[in-house]
Parts: C-alpha cells; structure tokens; sequence
DNA sequence: CTCGGTTCAGATATCGATTTCTAGCCTATC
DNA sequence: GATAGGCTAGAAATCGATATCTGAACCGAG
C-alpha cells in the first residue's frame, strides 16, 4: 500500500535534522528544542509523514496484533464474537488477523501456526479440535486462549460458557413444563460444547428425562434432516445443538403438519438474532458473545504482559423461553395424535 | 508470540556458517555447498527456526497481507462475503487483516487509514461510504478494490452486482404474476445498493407498477417496524431491501395475520443461508457471493502487480423465487379481505 | 575564571532477514 | 606457468524506526 511512502530521514532531511531528534520530537519522549518540534511536525504533516509499522514491529520484537482462528463466519454466531474480540482489541489499539478454518480440522494446527509468527497472541474459537492437537497447540504457540469449549487440564487459557450447566438448566425448564421424552439433534461431530450438551441430555435421565440423541450437524438441513429420526423416538421436546439447526427442524416439522409447540416443544442454544423473530419464537440458551469476546480478549492480553491469569473463565448463558415451548402433550392426547 | 523464537544468527552459530549462507541455504536461491547446506538444514531443523515475517515484511517492503472493511459480522452476507475474500486471500499466500467498520460510517476513513499502513491493499466492503470520502479514501490508500457498490467515476476499482438491474428484473417478474402495488422496504440511508433498489423502484412506475417507498433499516426490528406504514399503501408485494428486513416483515405480517403470500406476497435480496428455510421460503434475488469475493481478491492482486484492470466489475444476480411470492390479488378480494 | 553537572542533538547500534559487495580459491586456457 | 574467469562464502549494507552512547554547549557554583 501507498507505494512511496516517506520515511523518517525524509521528514529528517526536510527539517534539517537528525532522524533520532525526529522520533523524538514526534513521540515527545524526550525534551526538545520546541523550534525543532515544530519544524519537525510541519515537515511530517507536509509529507504526510507516519511511521511505518513494520519497522516498528522489528524493533518493538511485538506487532501490537493478534490473531483469531474461527471455523466458519457463515454462522452468525461466530461473526458476532469475532466482532467482539475484534472490537476490544481495536480498544486495546490491537489489530485483528482472521483465520477461517474452514471446514477441516486437520489444518488447523498449520494454520495456527502461520498466523501465530505474525501476531502477539491468538484466540480460538475452534471448538472442535481435537484434545491432543489443542495441547500441542498450547506448547507451541503460547500466548493463546480458548473460546468456545472450556478445556481443564490441558493447559490453555479458556473462556466460554458451561454448556453442562447450562444445557442442563435447559432441560430442567423443560422437566417442570412436563416434558418427559427428549430429543438432542446433535451438532459437529468432534465439538466440545456438543459433547457437553449431550452429556447434560444423558444425565437427565437421572431426573426422570427419557432422552435420545440424533445426528445432526453444521448446517440448516442437518437438522432438517434429524427430524424424521427424532419423531421416532415420540419426543414430547426436540432440543438442537444451535440456532441453526433448530431452523431446519422448524421446518421440517412444520412439512410434517407437526405444531410447535403444540405437538412438540422446540429448543436450541445461541440466541442468534433471527432466533426471537422465527415463527414460533424460538426458545434458546443465549450465550453472551459480547462478555465471551471481552473476557477472552482481556485474558489475552494479561497473557501477553505476562500476567497470571486464571485458567478457565466460565460464565453464564440465560434461558430464554419463547413461544416454542410449551407445556407437554400428555399422553393421551399424544397418542390420539398419532 | 512465541516468547524466544530461534534467529538467523542462532542458527548460523550452530550451524558454524554466515548468516548470509543460512538464508542462501534455505531458500535454495542460489548454489551452496551441499554439506553446508546439510548442516543448516540440520542446525534450522534443531532449534526450530522459521524466518520472521515482520523483517521479512520490512526488508521486501511488502506485507503479504491484505485488509478487509466490513460493516458489519453479525450480518451473515457479510460472514460469507469476507470468508470468500480471506479464502482467496489464503490461496495466494496472503494474510488477511480485518477491520470491522461498525455503525459509523465517519470512522471508516481513519479505520482505512491505519488499516492500510499495515497491508498491500484493501477490499472495502463499504456500501454506505458517502462519495466525497470514497474519493479521498481512493487518492489517499492506492490498492484498493470496491465491493458492494459499484463506483463508476470515483476511480476505485469496484466488483459488485448491478443493483439497478437485479431489481428491475425481480419488478418484471413480480409484475409478471399480476403485482401493480409494490412497497419497498428500505436499508441503510447512505448505501448505494439502497439508493439503486429504490431507483430500480421508482423507474417500475413507467411500466405501470405503483410503488412506495418506506424506510427500513439494518437490523429485523427495522423491517418489523416498517409493515404498519407499508400496509397503508395496500402493496400486494412488500419488497424488502435484504432478507434481515424481511425476516422482520415476515414477522410483523404474520402478527396482523396477513397470509404470505396469499394476501401480500414478500421479497428480498441476498439470498442468505436462511432464506431458503423460512416458512414459506423467501424469494429472494441472490448475489454471488463467492464470485464477487474471488473476483475482488483478483482483482485486487492484479492492482498490486501494477496490472492494468477494469474499473468496474458487474457481475449478474439471480432471482429465486420461492413461496413467499404468489399471483396478485385481485382489487375485489382484496377489498373484502379489510 | 575554571570545573563539575546538566541538557540536548547527532551519531551509532539494534531488531532479523536478505542482498550486494568482495575476497579467495579453483580451473581452464594460452 | 601465469593470468583471466567463474564460484562460493563471508563481510557489510540495507529496510525504517528507536534506544543508547557520545560530545558539545551552557549553566551555576566555588
């Protein structure tokens, strides 16, 4: 960019000074000769002088950037927290490189590691990497923290909600509606956050929940697709992996003459913004990007000053129960309907 | 990152040759003595060297990165569109640097600004950027490519759909299936596919559609908010400026129980992911995503060769039309439908 | 009046890699 | 056998900015 841009012993030799009194004068670290600042700023601002990053990226040894690794910007989940890291690093007067994954998992490692030379540190927003690249990734590349899976024990920096926690908190709104047969359209295979939800499902059990777990997927007709297996098992609740999902199974059952939430209850995690506006609203655990970005991004940069930092940082997400939840058919009328 | 990465003098110690004979032996850019090389190979494989980009970056005097600005992640147009442009970016051996611009547009040319000191060129997502700055921006940060917008006579290289022309033909097919009143659902005040859809708009009227105009927004609540207004006009086609609007339409009509499209038929432009899966699935005109990013990048490259390139790139839409559009009502169901 | 201390501008080393310059050595040819 | 030419490897310059070192000027005090 800006083929010829001047430098410093450009704006030196116009003001008849040294290059040293220029940086100097311009940083105002120094005292000097207000003549000299003077001199020097008109002939900066005559060039149209500024400072050249690069430069000042080799000598600092630090490129006041970082980097976020993300597998897909399509989902506007995932764009909206990388606004928010990219927002609180703009704040931090850090710039945002972007890695898109993309769909396969085995690049990621190599990825991570072509951006890591050019940043100060990296979040990643991989939640499905697998456990031993994710601690070979921590050895190699350390200023790095996880977002969208908690990773105890393997040695990275997390912040992220508790998907245990809140899916179970989910599932028990869910129990006091009466709802008894459950669902879970999975989501990507090797997710953490979908290993989690899924092992808050299966635990349910314990209170009385009768669940079944589905394949899904990434996309719309993946849970499209999940539907017909899901009405199988009789669920009195259809639970989705995320907001995107839940849309395929809106329509599906909707293709089936299925009520929602009639027939069956729908519910999902994210709260992407279209999920309040779907026809029934859509029941959904929010997770708070903006604080996922803030914290993460703060967590970062304590990592960057060489700080101590905790290693995982767990926060909340909110059930918000919309109109795709209802209270559960009982029995009998279930079986009238069929 | 990377607290105390190995040096190119790191490795010519252990190697036991000249810094100048590392470089030379691991870019094989000129003849070594394959034992030396041997042992640089060796010593670099050892101590795990790679070259640091930044004095790379400041000796070639190029950055290998290029910077994307882009209004707004949240929006999955945008999510796509920048996945595209960063993938083709990753393709070529480039970085990608982002810039999420947010809502105010007065910021963008200082965003650019810092932005472009750091990277070879810029792809501007920029559709609401006044002229007079996208002149200065043009003068100011030369390798610079356009898209969202086509900006004949500014002097920026531009990749976009003809906004005009898209929705001109979307009119035709509407007209086509009997619609004579048409409300447009406006988007961002200063954008430039906005001021061609509602030009497009306006222009129907020489072929007898009977349009109006209402003022939307970005976000679903702004295409909610604008039905009452829209509904005064008595469309029998609502056509909102992108399909976030007309989730909000979808949802306001549905309220006031107006049948979609039995009553009013709705239409959109983008096509995002979503569109298809709405019930009923929205018509919608679809813009090429990955096309414009592969083809900005492109072009892009070209200009950071100094290559000679086209000053606008049109690139052609397609209508899809779903089932939220139907034949027109007639003036006398109408009628007894209020 | 001179000496010590302070201030400030210029010269120089540095960050890490690449490239040009240079010197030495080997070969080939007359 | 001597000189010219071709290679190769090391020394040094370079990219642009900043930090440290150095030297000069100037101040006040003894």
């Amino acid at each position: 960019m800006a083929n010829r841009k001047p430098t410093i012993s450009d704006v030196a030799r116009v003001a008849q000074v040294s290059e040293a009194t220029v940086s100097r004068a311009l940083r105002g670290i120094q005292s000097v000769d207000p003549i000299l600042v003077a001199r020097v700023e008109a002939a900066a601002e005559r060039l149209g002088y500024t400072p050249n990053p690069v430069a000042q990226d080799l000598r600092f040894g630090s490129s006041r950037a970082i980097g976020i690794m993300v597998p897909d910007l399509a989902n506007p989940y995932f764009g909206r927290l990388v606004r928010a890291i990219s927002r609180a690093a703009t704040a931090k007067g850090y710039r945002t490189l972007l890695s898109d994954t993309g769909e396969n998992p085995d690049e990621e490692l190599g990825a991570l590691g072509t951006l890591a030379r050019h940043v100060d540190g990296v979040v990643m927003c991989s939640p499905r990497m697998s456990d031993s690249n994710l601690s070979q990734a921590a050895k190699l590349f350390q200023p790095l923290v996880m977002t969208a899976r908690l990773s105890r024990g393997v040695g990275i920096t997390s912040v992220a909600v508790d998907s245990y926690r809140d899916c179970g908190e989910l599932i028990g709104q869910l129990h006091k509606l009466g709802h008894r047969r459950l669902v879970f359209v999975s989501g990507p295979e090797h997710s953490w956050q979908n290993a989690e939800r899924a092992r808050a499902v299966i635990d349910s059990g314990a209170f009385g929940m009768h669940c079944d777990v589905v394949a899904g997927g990434t996309e719309i007709v993946d849970g499209y697709k999940a539907v017909d297996l899901a009405l199988e098992a009789n669920p009195t609740v259809i639970v989705a992996f995320n907001d995107i999902l839940a849309i395929g199974v809106y329509e599906a059952l909707r293709e089936r003459g299925v009520a929602i939430p009639r027939d069956v209850s729908v519910a999902s995690f994210d709260d992407i913004s279209i999920a309040a506006h779907l026809t029934p609203a859509l029941t959904t655990v929010r997770s708070p990007r903006e604080e996922i970005g803030q914290r993460a991004l703060d967590a970062l940069m304590a990592l960057i000053k060489e700080e101590e930092v905790p290693a995982t940082h767990s926060l909340t997400a909110e059930v918000v129960m919309r109109e795709s939840t209802g209270p559960a058919l009982q029995i009998d009328e279930q079986s009238t309907r069929l």
